[in-house]
DNA sequence: GTGTACTGTCTTGACATCGAGATATATGTC
DNA sequence: GACATATATCTCGATGTCAAGACAGTACAC
């Protein structure tokens, strides 16, 4: 029943079974790897943006704002639900980005609590240069697969997301 | 040709489509939905363990050491390996959680570089009721897909981290 | 056995994040 | 139009993590 375990969540479940053989572990199978292919897709994305001198947090925050199309214009509170920060953490990435000339920030005329974040022409050619390097090497990683197989796992991917969508 | 956004990936594949016509972006279809779906998982197994007195990084750290078996015993380094950290951080994890309790430390008798981390009977007890807390609710959160599409998902997922299985 | 490289663990300093709360403005109800 | 509630953003303190390097001990070649 138990095939040869070949990669490190086969060999984690394997453990568990020995030890816990009265818990039902089989929803490791999907969810351990995702995790996992999560910690390794940080650290994939890190090294691709340090070539282009962009941290993983100042990227999330660019392309945020790449997204919404000209004028590059967003608010700090719709930037906090695109990248599911805390907007203390929002502020104080706005704070550095805009130290650094990529984003400007500027009072939000319609509503005098708010506030609007812009890209630069500097923030948008930095955001542009790591974005495409980023899926040249996004497409790497997933050479593995067929376009068939991935479109099956995008699907199931999906399915799971969709009770977080609220 | 494109279909309808059913969930936040679909429409940020979508708005990159409208911005850069000139890019494939369908890694994103599956890459994001999984740095997305494990962030949500972070969050659901942060409200599982909170239940048990127990932050994520402590119940990393003792179910490394409950799979080990009997006398649940390994070293530190093991340990980081485990669980992909560096050795500054698990040397603080231990710390703490040898204050709470949880481990104790003694020296290697075979390695006098080298220390040994030991469940106590009260991180057995402790991360064996979290551990069963946590899989009902990762099965809760897989039940939307029926065990065939929970096996196919698991199998595509293997195949992405086989390379970096090292 | 001496020297050199390696391994295992810990220390330190910098840093990004979170969470709670503060402030200012807006909205809706009576 | 006054009041309570909601929203938008920012401030601040605590915390967990990483990276680099320090230090002790081991392994192996010669």
């Amino acid at each position: 029943m138990t095939q040869d375990a070949r990669d490190e969540v086969d060999r984690l479940v394997a453990a568990w079974r020995a030890e816990r053989p009265d818990l039902d572990v089989e929803p490791l199978q999907v969810l351990s790897r995702v995790s996992r292919l999560a910690k390794h897709l940080d650290r994939a994305r890190r090294a691709a943006f340090a070539e282009h001198d962009l941290e993983p947090w100042e990227f999330d925050v660019l392309t945020a704002l790449r997204r919404a199309g000209k004028p590059y214009e967003l608010s700090p509170g719709a930037l906090l639900r695109a990248t599911l920060v805390t907007s203390g953490t929002m502020t104080n990435r706005i704070d550095r980005l805009a130290q650094a000339g990529l984003v400007v920030r500027r009072p939000d005329p319609e509503d005098r609590r708010g506030v609007l974040v812009t890209l630069t022409e500097t923030g948008l050619a930095r955001v542009d240069a790591a974005f495409a390097d980023l899926l040249r090497r996004e497409h790497d990683l997933l050479s593995g697969l067929g376009p068939a197989d991935q479109r099956t796992l995008a699907g199931l991917l999906r399915t799971l997301l969709t009770p977080f969508d609220s």
